[in-house]
DNA sequence: TTGTTACAATTGTACAAACAACTATTGACC
DNA sequence: GGTCAATAGTTGTTTGTACAATTGTAACAA
């Protein structure tokens, strides 16, 4: 769907600003998509972004600070966001024992399985926006997209 | 700057992946520049949204309904938004007199005022990614997006 | 040591978003 | 006309976000 039917505007004053309104209407629309995916496994999407950087961690100690730099929306609050999921068993905090400002921070079994099951219906959902692409558009997409960030 | 250095993950499953997380990181990386513009100017990214679209009406009334259809997230809450406009006195309510139920909402001078002064200052912070693209790059980057939501 | 600065995390707050529930009005159908 | 569904808007509640201030710890120089 173009975007000037989507938000029903005729016009735009440039093609580059056509393309940031693009970029914000289109991520709109998928965390829309996202968050319907993610309310049955009850996470919110800032909390599924953090279960899956713990995941990739393997075992591994993560911190608050590097979740804040790794988060897609640095300005949330990880620390809070650590606590709710905490909260529903997914992660577990532990004092660092070399550096006691620090906290470790680790997904839990149960957490695994959260994140596996909503990757799961996710990456099914995503299924049929992958499908507009072929693979060399989406490669295309991102550098434009890296291009234009500078 | 690559968004595998920007979130500090080295790779991505597909390169649909890749570019979905980049359209979401993108617009966050926009959003917090715009609203860092917008600021000063005392009204948040949603507000000037909304003041976009009434200044677009040239005169002729529009509706929570209206807006609700026409903003970028469709999720935020029209009428409180407008409550706030109000109290700003950027905006004015009046009951439309065809159908009771609805509301006709203007814009006012000193919402035009402010919208104005808002747009340009936001036009020369976003020059600088303007810069990033050709016209040529900006008109395809939104093709790609447009394909991708299908 | 002690003072100073930097750092990691938490907490307070005001505000905004998400979603459901509600009120009031309209229009359609019998 | 009376009933009922549809529509427009508002409001309640919970949760999340933005940003500043605060607490506790570490590193380091005088």
């Amino acid at each position: 769907m173009r975007l000037e039917d989507a938000i029903q505007q005729p016009t735009f004053r440039s093609s580059h600003e056509r393309a940031h309104i693009n970029i914000i209407y289109t991520a709109s629309f998928l965390s829309q998509q996202t968050t319907q995916v993610l309310r049955p496994h009850d996470i919110s999407m800032q909390q599924f972004n953090i279960l899956r950087i713990l995941r990739g961690m393997k075992g591994q100690a993560a911190t608050v600070k590097l979740l804040t730099e790794r988060m897609l929306d640095k300005m949330s609050n990880a620390s809070r966001l650590v606590e709710k999921l905490k909260q529903k068993g997914f992660v577990v905090r532990r004092e660092c024992e070399s550096d006691r400002r620090r906290v470790d921070i680790f997904i839990t079994e149960s957490g695994q399985a959260v994140v596996e099951k909503a990757t799961l219906a996710l990456d099914q959902k995503m299924q049929q926006f992958v499908e507009n692409l072929t693979a060399e558009e989406a490669s295309q997409l991102s550098h434009l997209l890296d291009k234009m960030r500078g």
